[in-house]
DNA sequence: TTGTACGCGTTATCAC
DNA sequence: GTGATAACGCGTACAA
């Protein structure tokens, strides 16, 4: 464990020059090497262990194979840290590394962030923010690229997830189950201001759209912008004291199902029989619930290998344009069976 | 947005040489330098918006001012990944990048992302686990320094939760609170496994001492390693059918006193009148619970950031040796108040 | 087909 | 006090 070899010792072990080393071991086949230098050369860097140092060249190239990812609270936050495995997973596969930042609650930080990365000259960077919302980041420099995973921003390219079908799959996994009578819990006219939320009112337009297809609407409504489960147990325990009848529940997420589960069960019904139960996001708590919660997945995971892929391959991304990714219906037990016909 | 300034250019500005502007940017005291020249430097760095680059600086020194952190599962588990946030935090603070990787149940991708991190040369390696336990690293060059967060390995210092402390001090919480038949769920002589845990048994010897301090046994036990809801749920059932009469439960963790509320709710008992529910870990889980639930805390972000400190400040680190993390009890609704005398 | 020599932006060693 | 200049390890134009 000396010092670490470098292209020269390589050149002199092979008997050759730096410049051949180089030439085989950065695979360059327009300038035809024999073939017998070339094994030389592999030979000797394979005896002494020789890997390229990635500062020297760096330097000498200006890039440096490494990515930043930036993010809010995404570490701190339930399970919207599963974007950035699916970075760094990307990022692995194709030989980068991911330099990590967050900045929290602290929009000043984030100027200072991004300026620390960009000195350590990332190749691109990557903004996830832990819920869909648009932010206002500091200005790049032109050709530097980046993009939002999670979020919008003026003059980038985001990642978002597919609401809007998310609703509607939502909606008509509880009318193929034969309910007709639904209430919705979670409804907030606050979420159209898109610095709150970016995909929200999608979410609200899929759901409607879907009930309106059916021609139907929702039996009732509860209305809140909290969504924690203390939304859902009120809410729940409100719906069951109204008059309107109702055999369904969609949730505006994990939580608020959470905390109608709980109401559910005080008021002696059960899911999905007398009451199923459909919701969004599928945060580890769909699965601690007794039934275990049928829910639009989140796709937290695939969004942030989605970045890394959008970063560093194919043609120059679009600003302002958003890719959706699809959310996934997990089939738990809080929906009863799709009925036929 | 041209191409950024160098020391070159610095040096031009100011009239001055190279070596002077680099001995006034990296504040050199020893080597007598002007005021005046000083001053003009900085002028002219400020007017040439000139930072270094860390590449080549990297190149020179053979420091890269960033420090790999390398774990098994911690971004897509539940809020182990707060660890990340706090060596993210540390690093920051000391002008350190953090360089992620993160390999999942794959033991020989270990050592591919242990040597990548190597190539790029960083200054120290953290290696943080989702759950305490020890494990097999891949050896490491001499000198490099590594540790580990909330686990251990043969020959490198670590960093773990004070679980021993932690048990008596939940046990004294239920006492305090005028309990003397206490039940507890999730004992398992699995954890005696290193590899499977390296701190329960001192969460366990921490409970067993303090009741016994108190001259006290458990009024009833159910064992169970798998400390999932289930588990809380159909052990608080067993507990009840069973003749032993019991004021409070002490749950191996918050997925199991969950469990625990279910059953207990169904029963028609209440929490904490007819029986306080005491826990660890403090997950996200624990808020969401009616009443909220006391717990003591696995302090995921402070030993991420500990981490660090260790790995950046202070003499050489100990191997082998432990350095315990408290875990702070975390009062809220579960428990009764403690009752005077 | 292969080798020499220069430059990437720093820091550090030595002169002056 | 300050300034040339030689590394650090790599890629590549140009020469051979």
């Amino acid at each position: 464990m000396n010092k670490r070899a470098t292209q020269a010792d390589v050149a002199r072990e092979a008997g050759l020059s730096v410049t051949t080393v180089s030439l085989v071991l950065n695979g360059r086949e327009n300038t035809r090497i024999s073939e017998e230098a070339a094994a030389r050369v592999r030979e000797a860097a394979e005896r002494l262990n020789y890997s390229p140092d990635p500062t020297a060249r760096s330097l000498r190239t200006g890039k440096t194979r490494s990515l930043a990812f930036i993010s809010d609270d995404v570490t701190v936050t339930r399970y919207a840290s599963a974007m950035i495995r699916g970075a760094l997973d990307a990022a692995e596969e194709r030989g980068y590394t991911i330099l990590m930042a967050e900045v929290g609650e602290h929009p000043e930080r984030l100027e200072k962030v991004v300026d620390s990365m960009l000195e350590r000259r990332v190749d691109g960077l990557l903004f996830g923010l832990m819920s869909a919302r648009r932010v206002d980041l500091p200005a790049l420099p032109r050709g530097k690229r980046a993009l939002l995973v999670n979020g919008t921003s003026a003059g980038l390219p985001s990642i978002l997830p597919a609401e809007h079908d998310a609703g509607q799959a939502a909606v008509r996994r509880l009318l193929e189950a034969g309910h007709r009578r639904i209430a919705f819990i979670g409804r907030s006219p606050r979420v159209y201001d898109p610095y709150l939320s970016a995909t929200i009112p999608q979410r609200y337009a899929g759901i409607d759209a879907a009930l309106a297809a059916a021609g139907l609407r929702f039996a009732d409504e509860v209305e809140g912008h909290e969504w924690e489960p203390e939304l859902g147990y009120r809410g729940t325990r409100r719906l069951l004291e109204r008059a309107a009848s109702f055999t369904a529940i969609l949730a505006a997420n994990d939580r608020v199902a959470f905390g109608a589960y709980q109401a559910l069960q005080e008021g002696g019904l059960r899911v999905p029989d007398d009451v199923a139960v459909m919701s969004f996001d599928d945060e580890q708590l769909a699965t601690y619930l007794h039934p275990a919660l049928t829910t639009m997945r989140l796709p937290y995971r695939e969004m942030g290998s989605l970045g890394v892929r959008m970063l560093l391959e194919g043609e120059e991304p679009v600003p302002d344009a958003a890719t959706l990714v699809p959310m996934p219906l997990v089939e738990r037990e809080s929906v009863g069976p799709p009925r036929e016909g």
